[in-house]
DNA sequence: CTCCTGTGATTGAATGACCAACCAAGTTTG
DNA sequence: CAAACTTGGTTGGTCATTCAATCACAGGAG
């Protein structure tokens, strides 16, 4: 018999939440539904996690680890980053389903509101590096790489969310679209007046 | 004392329940607060909405409204609707902070779902709609307003999202990047005004 | 080798609060 | 008067959190 780790039942608990959290809802889902997924008292639930607060919180951390897109720099970094998220559309509906609640959530609760607000800000400024790298290669001016960034990962958030809330929407025609727009407008034709 | 129509009550507590809603967020708000915001008795919510879903599918409904940025056709009504829509980013924060809400609520209840759902098709349509009468006056091929479509409406939400959550975010940056972005994009490849 | 004991892990029941929905009785209005 | 409107209390249930009690086990004492 293997060494019995005592955050084996915290694992235990962190995967459950995630899995009920993401099936049921964020408000259909009680502590005990999580202990009874995860086979264990209600009691230790609180035992590990101080609060139902602050479990969530460990939830969205998690997932947001599930949703790394970046595996290379410049512009071969941004068309495969543009292919991982197809692909993460397919394979972590569960993820983004509950990334988008989460969001709901966090417009009104303080903690959980500062987690994905900062991992917005993460995720735009690696955009924005990509976008600068992409512009730099093409020796133009880097300024435009802040607006192309909020643009980007806006269009990565409202993807998301259609895909999850509409089955029969298209994802990959929009990424492909997002992508090809992205990439153009680092061109300095875009200018505005 | 002034006439009093039948359908007084049912206004305000339709209003009350935006109200409540947008400012505690949907866990947090009970029939209970929003018959005392309205000034009436508990009793009296359910007897104008048989229960709390279908009040909050009236409030959605309510908060569609609030969001139409279609004013014009063609070229002019695409930038229109994008100058818009910054204003509504400004004039209508509970609003969208409600919309996101509930669109995460949406992903496990069924009737908010397809409310949601429905809204967002409707927008993606009038989208289309506008990006087509671009292309037609280009005289360009129309195919790609169906993507460019999914990517505008996508950016909006994105928007929207981002501006709710953090405080910080340059809306008005992002929103003119995105109409840069969707009306070059109408053109085909290769091609630069 | 056995017993003892302290500590962290785990249990399940109790607490106190809250809520959506229902209802029976009152009020207004046409 | 009858129908629509309004009231506020009740009901049956759920929930997060707390807590006292039990368990597993490691390691020191005898």
């Amino acid at each position: 018999m293997g060494p019995k780790l005592p955050s084996d039942s915290r694992e235990k608990i962190l995967q459950a939440a995630f899995a009920v959290l993401s099936r049921e809802g964020y408000e259909n889902t009680s502590i005990h539904d999580i202990a009874e997924e995860a086979g264990v008292a209600q009691g230790l639930v609180h035992y590990y996690f101080k609060s139902k607060q602050k479990l969530v919180l460990a939830v969205l951390f998690e997932v947001c680890q599930k949703m790394n897109v970046y595996t290379a720099e410049g512009t071969a970094g941004a068309l495969a980053a543009f292919e991982n998220f197809k692909v993460l559309l397919r394979t972590q509906p569960d993820a983004h389903s509950l990334y988008i609640q989460l969001m709901g959530v966090g417009l009104h609760d303080k903690e959980i509101g500062a987690g994905i607000r900062d991992n917005i800000r993460m995720e735009r400024g690696h955009v924005e590096d990509l976008a600068r790298q992409v512009l730099a290669e093409r020796e133009t001016d880097p300024s435009p790489s802040r607006a192309i960034a909020s643009v980007v990962w806006a269009g990565v958030i409202g993807i998301m969310v259609q895909k999850s809330i509409d089955p029969e929407f298209n994802a990959d025609e929009a990424v492909d679209a997002l992508a090809a727009m992205a990439l153009s407008a680092v061109y300095p034709s875009g200018q505005r007046a």
